[in-house]
DNA sequence: GCCATGGCTAGTA
DNA sequence: GCCATGGCTAGTA
């Protein structure tokens, strides 16, 4: 049995380039629907050591939401670079970036 | 105790 | 703006 923690780590990992995720989508697919505060935390903590695409991770609006105007603009960088549309309020259109593991249909 | 949420309300225009 | 929520891979002893 995997850990909450374990789970949500290789689900983030999973995200391909030019696809984004929802905190509260990994707190889901990773079995937790309510736990989307405890990927911050993951995230917070262990981006770094891990090498987490964290970049490719925003709110529920698909808003890029860090504090740190540095870090806001490395990732709205990294963003745009893996061909993801950011908008001048640092918003993603989720209806066309959205990332879901569970329809992931491979041939 | 921490945390980069999320969803629902209250109060203003 | 408020607050319920959930799981704990960091650092000390």
């Amino acid at each position: 049995m995997q850990t909450f923690t374990e789970k949500a780590l290789t689900v983030m990992k999973s995200i391909p380039p030019g696809k984004i995720m929802t905190y509260g989508q990994v707190a889901a697919t990773a079995g937790s629907p309510r736990a989307a505060r405890q990927v911050t935390r993951i995230l917070h903590s262990m981006s770094a050591k891990y090498n987490l695409p964290w970049h490719r991770i925003v709110n529920a609006q698909g808003q890029i939401v860090l504090q740190n105007e540095e870090s806001r603009l490395f990732q709205r960088t990294s963003l745009l670079r893996e061909g993801v549309e950011v908008d001048g309020n640092d918003r993603i259109d989720l209806n066309r970036f959205r990332f879901d593991p569970m329809a992931d249909e491979e041939s």
